[in-house]
RNA sequence: GCGCCGGUAGCUCAGUGGAUAGAGCGUCGGCCUCCGGAGCCGAAGGUCGCAGGUUCGAAUCCUGUCCGGCGCGCCA
């Protein structure tokens, strides 16, 4: 099914084309023509689709916008599904689908199935999908949700639109924070209080519990480094915790990279190389700098310290080359919006690696306020008081938590008030969906030997309700790809409401079962639609779509 | 000081230069002899932080300003 929004688009073009062509619309001085867009008008009156072509094409050709308005609808050769074309002040082109051509496409609808709403914009893509990220020190917590969630969220509509998604999680294995994880568990185990900059969490004082004895021989053994095999085997039992509490929110990764690897593996010398070579480095106070000033950042960045050791940045920059040589066609990194100074010197370097600066995204998760009783708490996990995602889950449930969260634009900060969340959890909108859902399903179980049929939906389904909700089930397509080309989720849970709402007013408007078998069966496909939409919206979310409940 | 992100209904948030700014929750008032009442119908509730500007048209773009968050390391 070709999207309907862009054969309108078409048509419209098309109607331009040819009033040029004929004369009847003329660019002053060959000026550049705005692009043809479409959009939805706010009131049900103005139709199901609506252009503003006019009045962008009015400073062009200097002429009144509802002229050309006019000219536009003369020639234009609408497809057969539009029933009619309009214009209306101030020079809006307003377009309305034809009734049975709309209750027609319940078939194909559930045709495709499961794939309905699928695109192809991101076919032949391969997307790279850097999310979490957290470093193995402790338990995930809710500081860590929001781009959990977020990050799954987008790859799945990616996903949806076309793309193949590798969903990818980075974490330091190199830095000072193991050996600290190392000599909080070795203070508990020698019956020592933990240093005042350690780990505090009784996540600590578990792992001390469950130390195996060789790995603490093997720590006394190294004198040079005593904390170092402690803290490697407590970071990989607590990595693979977070598999597990990832696994618990639907989350699940493809790849999990080490900043050592980058390293061993020699990623970060060969970039590094690479940009010698190009020129873009330089020696100074003992350092070694990468000029990203000539990229548009604010300051030159330091690579190579003075003491021959590599920086963040530096594997940041291999981590780049490494992903690229793996053949994605794109890039995007969920950082937390607190990373937001380090997104400049990342794009100059893939920039001086000779990368297109468009194959990367950079999106930035604002600040989730966690609020219980009125009081901020403290997300540091050194101070022992955070809450984690598994706690969060077992009050509120992988679906309502994906809901909350699904819904928000990724760059608004967040209030989350834990006790209003378990309070609301009950009244959450994601229940309102779901309940939907079972309700169709329910009518398709009573439906008995009833199939669904839609061969005749454009004669029979002509109530405003049917209209109203068929209308709505064509969307499904234009969200996921407005999504995916946006970046953002949240459009998605939204459309499940508003489904759902026309879901209800067709149950309470139309009896689904009665006497009248053809009318039955095309409610019934109508009803199969939606029950489909509804799946198919909350898999992108991926939250569950029970049959009863 | 400079930079980034926010400020929209009581609360939490949508709103991609367009038509009378929306949703959920909360509040108030109605609706259960019928396919699932986790529902339906209605109502109240807005100086879109503030001030200028651009535009036929601004919550949206520009400038200034106020408030909140975050960032400005040879930390990660």
């Amino acid at each position: 099914m070709t999207l309907i929004r862009e054969a309108l688009r078409d048509a419209l073009q098309d109607a331009l084309d040819r009033g040029l062509e004929a004369g009847e619309l003329t660019a002053a001085g060959g000026a550049p023509l705005p692009p043809v867009s479409i959009e939805r008008p706010t009131r049900v009156e103005h139709g199901d689709y609506a252009s503003n072509l006019a009045m962008r094409l009015a400073p062009v050709m200097r002429r009144a916008p509802m002229q050309i308005a006019e000219a536009l609808r003369r020639n234009l050769v609408p497809p057969p599904a539009v029933s009619g074309v309009t214009v209306a002040a101030p020079g809006f082109v307003n377009l309305r689908l034809d009734d049975a051509w709309v209750a027609e496409q319940i078939g194909p609808i559930l045709a495709a199935g499961e794939r309905y709403g699928r695109g192809s914009d991101l076919d032949g893509h391969h997307v790279n999908v850097e999310f979490v990220s957290a470093n193995p020190t402790g338990p995930l917590t809710l500081g860590n949700a929001r781009g959990a969630f977020a990050g799954d969220l987008l790859s799945r509509v990616l996903e949806g639109a076309g793309a193949a998604v590798t969903r990818e999680y980075y974490f330091n294995d190199q830095g000072p924070q193991v050996r600290n994880l190392g000599r909080s568990v070795l203070a508990i185990v020698a019956g020592e209080p933990v240093p005042d900059d350690g780990y505090h969490g009784a996540y600590v004082a578990d792992l001390a519990a469950d130390l195996p004895e060789e790995v603490l021989q093997a720590s006394r053994a190294d004198d040079a480094d005593p904390a170092w095999a402690v803290g490697v085997w407590a970071s990989e039992r607590i990595r693979a915790a977070i598999e597990g509490s990832l696994a618990r929110l639907r989350v699940r990764f493809d790849a999990w990279t080490t900043e050592g690897s980058l390293h061993r593996d020699g990623w970060v010398s060969g970039a590094l190389e690479r940009l010698r070579e190009a020129g873009h480095l330089y020696q100074a106070e003992g350092a070694t700098w990468f000029r990203s000033t000539a990229f548009g950042d604010d300051k030159d960045r330091v690579v190579i310290r003075s003491n021959g050791q590599p920086t963040y940045f530096a594997a940041d920059i291999g981590y780049l080359a490494h992903k690229f040589n793996r053949g994605f066609t794109e890039l995007i990194y969920l950082w937390g919006a607190d990373h937001h100074g380090t997104v400049a010197r990342n794009r100059a370097a893939a920039e001086a690696l000779g990368h297109e600066p468009a194959s990367i995204h950079w999106l930035l998760i604002a600040w989730v306020r966690f609020v219980r009783d009125g009081r901020e708490i403290s997300m540091s996990k050194r101070s022992g008081e955070f809450v984690t995602l598994d706690e969060l889950l077992s009050e509120i449930g992988p679906d309502a938590a994906r809901w909350f969260f699904g819904s928000r634009a990724t760059s608004t900060g967040i209030d989350f008030d834990i006790e209003l969340a378990k309070r609301q959890s009950s009244e959450n909108p994601v229940y309102y969906v779901q309940y939907a859902h079972a309700r169709c399903a329910s009518i398709l179980r009573n439906a008995g030997t009833v199939r669904p049929d839609a061969r005749q939906a454009g004669e029979l389904l002509r109530q405003p309700a049917e209209q109203a909700l068929a209308r709505e089930l064509l969307r499904l397509p234009e969200v996921v790809s407005d999504s995916a080309q946006r970046r953002e989720t949240h459009d998605i849970p939204r459309y499940g409401l508003e489904v759902s709402a026309l879901f209800s007013q067709f149950y309470r408007d139309c009896r689904v079962l009665t006497d009248d078998a053809p009318l039955t069966a095309a409610r019934l496909a109508l009803v199969d639609a939606t029950r489909l939409v509804l799946a198919n919206a909350l898999g992108l979310l991926g939250i569950t779509a029970p049959s009863s409940m």
